[in-house]
DNA sequence: TGATGTGAACCCATTCACAGCC
DNA sequence: GGCTGTGAATGGGTTCACATCA
């Protein structure tokens, strides 16, 4: 795995899962033309403590002004870039079926910096088919999609029972986040250090209000470790 | 809050939140005729590590067999138990809406031991019109509908810029938990020391495939203490 | 022998409280 | 004066490792 210009600071996961939160509010926030804010006020909206707040922000860098706050703009934008909604992330995604379809045919991923890079399945009926724009392409040709795509995340919309097996798949052929929306708990192989966000919170982000239980799992950065096959 | 008769032990928040892991499995051995469970067969089959299972059992009590493991329906029991699954909740909805007269007329609460003790609501238009055989009554009556029935739990089922006072009625009404089925968080005065569930567990020992998003605040025996008006 | 039950160590997150700076 | 930024204290949860016992 390429090692990004990352900055070496390292986030703990709980402030990483307060981010979102956060970030909403700002959006609000920079709507209501409001411009400064104190973590105090942060806290409030946000519903959580002043001093948590500051913690949180912190771990970013150094970005408030004592005695004054913070500025909502930049903040904002901090905290989309150490989010990573700054630029787009190519998904691709396995199953075809209603979901898949949807998915891929609503468009609004690709709006919102989720471009499709690839529709995948194993029905042989179904490939070659084209949805939202997007052939339909067997499912061993994922390797070579996540490949030459960049796709760092791969978004799982097969039965229960297949979830498993693709989340391994997944794995296999590179990706570092996995968006599970089967109904159902899926693992990773040890030595894969995956990190769970709470998917319906970046989807509000995103302008969703998506009440599928998904969940989300984003590889640590410079943990990188892909299973064998 | 008349102190009930519990077991002296605190079991920590986390270990409860996997007790319906481990609780679904069980069923799953009964149903499969299996008798007899190791901490290390049960730590696979849940997806954890058999430290973690030994310790969570350890605080409902001595119930393992040393050298052997422990015995099937009897943890079954014992964790039923701990849950509060083996006598009835009954539950005050709150919210005549769509959502309400599901919730209310598909009986499978009241099924699996949370009869409906009463739907309320504020419009007037819906006040004395019976869903599910129950008579919607006015949110005033909250109080009395509590006390009389003995009800701990109450069912959010409004709209999301309704459910903050709607959980701040119920909690002076004197329930002890909250499920919100209102896409929006919910909060609990200061003072009124609440824990969340993962409802979508919850629902899946009853067997429900909701893919609602939901929360539930439960309140932690002992520390009972109700806001003032 | 083999698996439980559990003290102890460790790790992570939260909260406190105040020094530092505008 | 006011608010941020952050060491230190605290507390909970997880994991280790082993004494204990059927």
């Amino acid at each position: 795995m390429p090692m990004a210009g990352r900055p070496q600071r390292r986030i703990p996961e709980a402030t990483v899962s307060r981010l979102p939160v956060y970030l909403r509010i700002l959006h609000e926030l920079s709507a209501a033309e409001t411009h400064q804010i104190s973590s105090e006020q942060l806290a409030e909206l946000g519903g959580v403590n002043a001093a948590k707040v500051r913690k949180d922000l912190s771990y970013l860098g150094t970005y408030g002004v004592r005695g004054v706050g913070y500025e909502v703009r930049f903040l904002t934008y901090q905290i989309e870039r150490e989010l990573g909604l700054n630029h787009d992330w190519p998904v691709v995604i396995v199953g075809a079926g209603n979901l898949g379809q949807a998915l891929s045919g609503y468009g609004g991923f690709g709006q919102e910096g989720f471009p499709v890079a690839g529709v995948v399945d194993v029905d042989p009926s179904k490939i070659g088919s084209v949805i939202g724009g997007v052939r339909v392409r067997h499912i061993d040709e994922l390797p070579q999609i996540v490949a030459s795509r960049s796709v760092a995340i791969g978004v799982i919309a097969v039965p229960a029972l297949e979830a498993q097996e693709v989340a391994d798949r997944l794995v296999r052929a590179g990706v570092t986040s996995i968006l599970n929306f089967a109904p159902v708990v899926i693992s990773v192989p040890r030595g894969v250090n995956v990190r769970k966000v709470d998917l319906a919170l970046e989807l509000q982000i995103l302008g969703y209000h998506e009440q599928s239980r998904a969940t989300m799992m984003r590889a640590i950065p410079g943990s990188g470790e892909s299973a064998s096959a």
